[in-house]
DNA sequence: AGAAATACTTGACAAAGTCAAGCAATCAGG
DNA sequence: CCTGATTGCTTGACTTTGTCAAGTATTTCT
């Protein structure tokens, strides 16, 4: 069973669940259709027509119609634009607005059913999975950056653990030499001279980096430099690195330098559009795999 | 915007894109209702007609026209059971299933043209978050435990950053703790004394318990024991506990020992229960917090 | 054997969806 | 400022879908 089975198997879940939750207003004088209508006005005033047929996908016919009932119930009002006398703006009235609280109640009322049973926490990791659903599918929502946050060190060694045992291969050395790093950072950081920053969107976690202290003084270290592979193409790397490098020359620092391997391709190119240089390159067995190791640093 | 809410703007945003992909099958012969028919029967072979509306949740007169019509396209077999000459069980023809494929072929498309864009780990992201929706719903899934691999460390990590410092607002200091026990575990570990169990339902991860030397070669001291709020009050925590100590006691142990706090409630009384008792108590400030600490243990 | 339940089918309507035509207001270009 | 095109909405005519109750044949229960 694939990605599109998966949501194809969701999508066919999901219709009979919001069936089941459309049932809930079953008994009101209202259909379906009608009440989207309130719904959309309540959130929006001075909507047209057009506006809401749009919106949520309805023949301009039949909202013709619809709408013309609900004002004769008078729960919505109309009134010609003053400036484009073709337009009808149409808003609820006051009737309306009772109405739309009365409905609004029972749809979470109906979601609370879907969802008894479930404790709280279950709840908002189902609620964050929608809107993760939701983001992955309209692309939206913003990537912010942070300073660590409690959970985040164990991220960061998670993803780098799973990431690169999967794409490379990386035996648990690896994950074992990532928790020094962490361990040592933690327990002896100079706030003033090392900092990390994590990316993210909403509660999910896109990508880190990490600012420490290099061998000399005027040297900072970069290091745990990791993006999601869904969240590339973004341009998220650059701006991280970007971030790293403003904060050490800010802080003093004179030179940055940086560990990597050879593989690691995309970082690679980055690190090399951003200025930096490979100062030292040689091959060597690491992690349970044969590798090239790089130097690389960057005057700031 | 509580999760009610968050899950009302997805049913929302969900149907509408439901909605566009249903679209995909206009200009075919077939209405939704036919298709849906006709994707149940290449499901299962030999349903009757009430299986059927029960399960798509149509109207059993609909239902009935359906199947007429659809059998006089040459599409559905009828024939009476043999043992219940009520019932009339229902398969799809050669050409049914000719035209089944066909349309499964173009909701495929369809799901594949919502999703254009995302690359494949955001897919596959999206594809999780809808199966954990899903099992949130309908509470199924089985829970299973394994040995760490990649990841799981730095999971084991960040969740006990996270939690604690969310429920009793415990510093870095912890998290800085817990970093170090896994760097230890993993750089001296004894594979033969020692071992972690961690507990995950599909690729979500959702308890975790270790089994580690004592103070003395026949003691085990048992640490990290977490379980996810979400996946509480389905005895995964007794089901740790006891998979570790009887692990413990296969490998020779004679008596295991804990270390906790008062107010992690929902586990000592997990430990009582299993025959441990405490065999020192007093106060003390650990991690920002005032707090008592509590040494427990249990001959094996 | 007779009442009740089950598995459909049919008829009669009501509701929702679709399509094209129509009307008034506005816009765009000469 | 005149004219054809476009926009915003409404209306009519029609098809499709949804709903409810009644009907038939069969089986189950007692």
């Amino acid at each position: 069973m694939d990605d599109i089975d998966r949501i194809r198997a969701f999508n066919r879940f999901y219709t009979a669940r919001l069936g089941v939750m459309d049932k809930a207003f079953m008994g009101s004088r209202h259909s379906l259709g009608d009440i989207r209508i309130i719904f959309e006005l309540g959130q929006v005033d001075g909507l047209t027509a057009r506006d809401i047929s749009a919106l949520i996908s309805i023949d301009e016919g039949q909202l013709s119609r619809n709408l013309a009932a609900l004002q004769k119930q008078g729960l919505v009002a109309r009134r010609r634009s003053t400036s484009d006398a073709r337009r009808v703006l149409l808003s609820l009235t006051q009737e309306g607005r009772t109405l739309l609280k009365r409905y609004v109640k029972e749809a979470r009322s109906a979601v609370r059913e879907m969802t008894a049973g479930m404790n709280p926490s279950q709840l908002s990791k189902m609620a964050d999975a929608m809107v993760l659903v939701q983001n992955s599918i309209t692309g939206t929502g913003d990537i912010m950056l942070r300073d660590l946050a409690p959970g985040d060190v164990g991220w960061v060694l998670q993803r780098h653990g799973e990431y690169y045992a999967q794409s490379e291969g990386f035996d648990a050395s690896f994950e074992q030499l990532v928790a020094k790093i962490l361990a040592d950072y933690l327990a002896g950081r100079d706030s003033s001279r090392e900092r990390a920053w994590i990316a993210y969107r909403g509660s999910e976690r896109l990508g880190c980096i990490f600012c420490v202290r290099g061998p000399e003084p005027h040297v900072a270290k970069l290091r745990l430099f990791f993006v999601e592979p869904g969240a590339r193409g973004q341009k998220l790397g650059l701006r991280l690195i970007t971030e790293c490098m403003a904060w050490a020359r800010a802080r003093g620092y004179e030179k940055m330098v940086l560990w990597t391997h050879e593989s690691h391709r995309e970082a690679c190119a980055l690190y090399a559009a951003n200025g930096f240089h490979v100062t030292a390159s040689n091959s060597v067995e690491n992690f349970g795999q044969q590798m090239i190791e790089q130097h690389w640093e960057k005057q700031l």
